[in-house]
DNA sequence: AAACCGTGGGC
DNA sequence: TGCCCAAGGTT
């Protein structure tokens, strides 16, 4: 048979195949995704790279590798250097359950990353995302993979929605849909459409002319339409306990020993907040207070 | 389900 | 400038 003169667009078949021969020329070359990096190595990207960009979380995450190459070396440090080491990634919870997952590892895991989900799903910190990504980046499972990128993705290509919403339970099977079938490029696919929200696929202004799915893409064929729900509204920084909690933890992060109730006093004005927060972080593990009365990060 | 939890860069 | 957004998880 005579193959046809035009190009053919890409079908609804292939879409997975698409995506994959993009990201070969398209996606970044990130330190985390190299054939050497072990699942613990991923585990730790993937904690840091929950709501912090990549461009910060790479020198950390290099220098926590060089610090603790597995779970038995974080496990074996203090609260307080993890903290500090965290620097200024922010939500620094994450890096309190980070140690908590390497302690757990040790006990329960003999020092290993389990490649189970549901294993996986039981360690501090780690939910329904960094599960499945460290079990398909780290172990090369074939699991779907659903975080922001691909939730817009998603939200886009398949139904027609100039945004993602709130996340739905279906997004899995939908994803996992579009898959290829070899676990080896199910899993090179699972990173490739999380490049296509992070690169081309963005939420503000989508580079749709730069797309390989944009003619298939239901987004597009609907017209782009804008989007229909309730805005989103963004969460107020200024002002909020979360900032008076990162003043409070800043100047800690910075003495060298316990730091006396008056000089924390300085990091915010309003004293109530400020007792609120501090009480919220002595709550949180964040801090802790010495026999004397001071405060420091937890030895 | 919705609110909370840091920080900084881009537009 | 102020708003929007960033590889989420927990409560």
């Amino acid at each position: 048979m005579d193959s046809s003169p035009s190009p053919s667009p890409v079908s609804g078949d292939d879409v997975g195949e698409v995506l994959l021969d993009w990201s070969e020329t398209a996606a970044r070359d990130l330190p985390w995704r190299g054939p050497d990096v072990d699942p613990w190595a991923v585990l730790v990207s993937e904690v840091m790279l929950q709501q912090t960009p990549v461009a910060r979380v790479e020198p950390v995450w290099r220098e926590w590798m060089a610090r603790w190459p597995s779970p038995a070396a974080l496990a074996a440090v203090s609260p307080a250097e993890v903290i500090r080491a965290w620097g200024k990634l922010g939500y620094p919870r994450r890096a309190l359950r980070l140690r908590e997952t390497a302690v757990a590892l040790v006990e329960r895991h003999q020092g290993a990353v389990p490649a189970d989900v549901a294993a996986l799903e039981a360690l501090p910190g780690i939910g329904t995302y960094t599960a499945r990504a460290v079990a398909c980046f780290g172990h090369g499972q074939p699991q779907p993979v659903v975080d922001t990128n691909v939730r817009r993705v998603v939200a886009r290509l398949v139904h027609g929605r100039a945004e993602a919403g709130t996340a739905r339970t279906s997004d899995l099977a939908d994803v996992a849909a579009l898959a290829p079938a070899e676990p080896e490029r199910a899993v090179r696919f699972s990173v490739a459409v999380m490049e296509l929200g992070a690169l081309v696929c963005v939420a503000r202004t989508p580079r749709c002319a730069a797309c390989p799915v944009r003619e298939v893409c239901a987004w597009r064929l609907a017209g782009c339409p804008a989007p229909d729900g309730p805005a989103r509204r963004v969460q107020k920084f200024a002002g909020t306990d979360r900032q008076v909690r990162g003043r409070l933890l800043d100047v800690l992060r910075a003495a060298e020993g316990p730091v006396p109730a008056p000089l924390l006093d300085e990091a915010w004005a309003d004293a109530v907040q400020r007792s609120r927060c501090l009480d919220s972080l002595l709550v949180d593990g964040l801090v802790e207070q010495t026999p004397d009365g001071r405060f420091r990060l937890p030895a």
